[in-house]
DNA sequence: AAGTCGATCCGAAAGGTTTCGGATGAATTG
DNA sequence: CAATTCATCCGAAACCTTTCGGATCGACTT
């Protein structure tokens, strides 16, 4: 509770002067600056975050808001996120917190409020929609964020994301390069713009390989392991054509397709081959599989790093340019897929 | 951005009275206050928290510190907590910050920083140990806090909890009252205060059943599956009792226990009596086992309330007494237990 | 010797809110 | 009619920090 009067008082300084000591400030003399600094450490002094909110305009706190709902998400990729962000922040000598909307809540109000109450720096972005009216919202507050993904081509405003359309293309290409045709993609809810970027790119693969799209192997759902089982038995069930290669958003799907095949007879990769996305959750090994499974991979946990950096960035006004961050993601390749005419 | 300057402008009345219109206090016209009012929700207006925090030392928002290690916790067990307080703050108008310390950091100087910045008005402590150092500490250092649990018989702060010791005594009696007299107990990681208590109980239950304990059958460890499974497969093939009954600490132990049991070839209830504590987390069923699991039920979801109940009274300044609250639990009888002789 | 410069320091204001101690004027009391 | 009460209002101080615009003083320049 020690305060900068409390310094000043102890070692016959003004408040002003401390204050600049410890602020790294350039006009005060190396000897006072250092006794300044061993004062405030023995005083146990931390500066009240209020009232450099209130003068400064920065308090050091930055916010995630999420509907509860997600939080309900299995597998602790939740989790995963606001460990791994507030790590960062609290390694910045920040706050990270952490508002969960109740059950139907419209968004924009709770970010209206939550800027409203002045404590607050920043926000961290998950989840972006194709179109995400929070991004204008922020933009129009004019206060810094940073988005997890990207919403369209041309985005102005601070992110970190990796190259969804790409790496969608490349696990496509994969598999029509081994003579695969009918080639199946299992992808997340619609709407999400890294759901629309990988439609893409599964897509532009298709082309390339001269393949003409079925939209009856494109489907769009959850990305865990019961939606990848119900998915895959309806793919193989359903009087439209059977794939011969599937391309899994991530592991978890992955997991579910494996299970599916396993119970309809079928076998990886010998009749069906297997790819996915593996955002490398610490719960879900994609080399654990059985066959070991190509992916290409992107661990989620690399993510939290640049998003505190381009927030903190984006906070001290930094140019936009080095505030848009791409991450890059490995080719691996396992033995979950076979050459078509192989067998 | 409006600011009680701001209304008062609009409204050309002082600071002072706009201020004290908005707080509901006393000398304010009825008419003045409707009109205020008004004004402030039609300006959007939010008290800064900063400066509301600087004068009247309340800033509307508590933290939870949580070891890094501890998210880790499988089962969304973790998410329930975090999601269900945030909740409850957020329902009453306060903000709940999540603070996750790096992996060996010491807690108290967390603790100590986190309070010297002046920006939280309590903590919410959970996983308490016998004698928990974070206690004390908050104690001295004159903060509110609620602990999830208690430490000592005679708590001198306020607390939610469960009746640890008469629930853990119940199951065990149950199985003693059929006859059982190898009793074991699956407890959770000893130094934990619930762990200790559930221990008493237990113990308690066997002195009064005439049972004397025995060292071999009372396990401590994680409370999850592969923890049940292997510790009831070493209960099995050491050289040590065969337990007729077992007492889980929680459900998911339970789910290991039945694993076990089934894999070394013994039915539930025919071979093994099996009985547990139910949290009642949503993933995990106690009716859905096979046989129907025979629990005492607590749902941890009713905790987030009265935990922010007493940590807002706390903060609030209200007697001690009323911030002391004891949650109940139900017993709920199925099919997982037998008479001993009936086999 | 007068003026300039640099290093080091400080006073005061500002930021938005709450609250103490009055002030105002009208209504009520004696 | 003077004194008292009451409802309603307001000015100013305080909370703690940052920062702008000086102030001070010795050393150096011309």
């Amino acid at each position: 509770m020690a305060t900068l009067k409390d310094i000043a008082r102890a070692l016959d300084l003004s408040i002003t002067q401390v204050s600049r000591a410890l602020n790294d400030h350039s006009d005060v003399n190396e000897e006072t600056r250092l006794r300044v600094k061993d004062a405030a450490r023995a005083m146990n002094y931390h500066p009240n975050v209020s009232a450099r909110k209130l003068v400064s305009g920065r308090s050091g706190m930055v916010g995630l808001v999420v509907p509860q709902h997600r939080s309900i998400g299995q597998d602790g990729i939740f989790l995963e996120v606001v460990a791994g962000l507030s790590a960062q922040f609290s390694g910045r000598g920040m706050h990270f917190v952490l508002h969960i909307m109740a059950e139907n809540e419209p968004v924009l109000p709770v970010y209206q409020k939550l800027i409203g109450k002045a404590m607050l720096d920043g926000f961290v972005l998950i989840d972006p929609l194709d179109h995400d009216p929070r991004v204008d919202f922020l933009r129009k507050a004019g206060l810094a964020f940073v988005v997890h993904g990207r919403t369209t081509e041309a985005p102005d405003y601070p992110y970190f994301d990796i190259e969804n359309k790409r790496l969608a293309g490349e696990l496509t290409s994969f598999l029509a390069a081994r003579g695969h045709r009918r080639i199946a993609f299992l992808n997340g809810i619609s709407g999400r713009s890294y759901v629309t970027v990988r439609e893409r790119g599964y897509l532009h693969a298709l082309s390339q390989a001269g393949i003409a799209p079925d939209r009856r192997l494109h489907l769009n759902g959850d990305m865990d392991e019961a939606t990848g089982l119900t998915a895959t038995v309806r793919l193989f069930s359903d009087g439209g054509p059977r794939p011969t290669g599937i391309v899994c958003g991530n592991v978890r799907l992955a997991r579910g397709v494996y299970q599916a095949l396993e119970a309809l007879g079928l076998s990886v990769p010998g009749d069906v081959s297997v790819v996915a996305h593996d955002d490398h959750l610490p719960t879900l090994r994609a080399s654990a599989f059985f066959p070991a499974l190509t992916v290409t991979k992107a661990p989620l946990r690399d993510s939290w790093e640049p998003l505190a950096d381009c927030l903190t960035g984006a906070i001290e006004g930094k140019p936009l340019a080095g505030l848009q961050r791409i991450g890059n993601y490995s080719f691996i390749e396992r033995n979950s897929a076979a050459n078509i005419q192989s067998r």
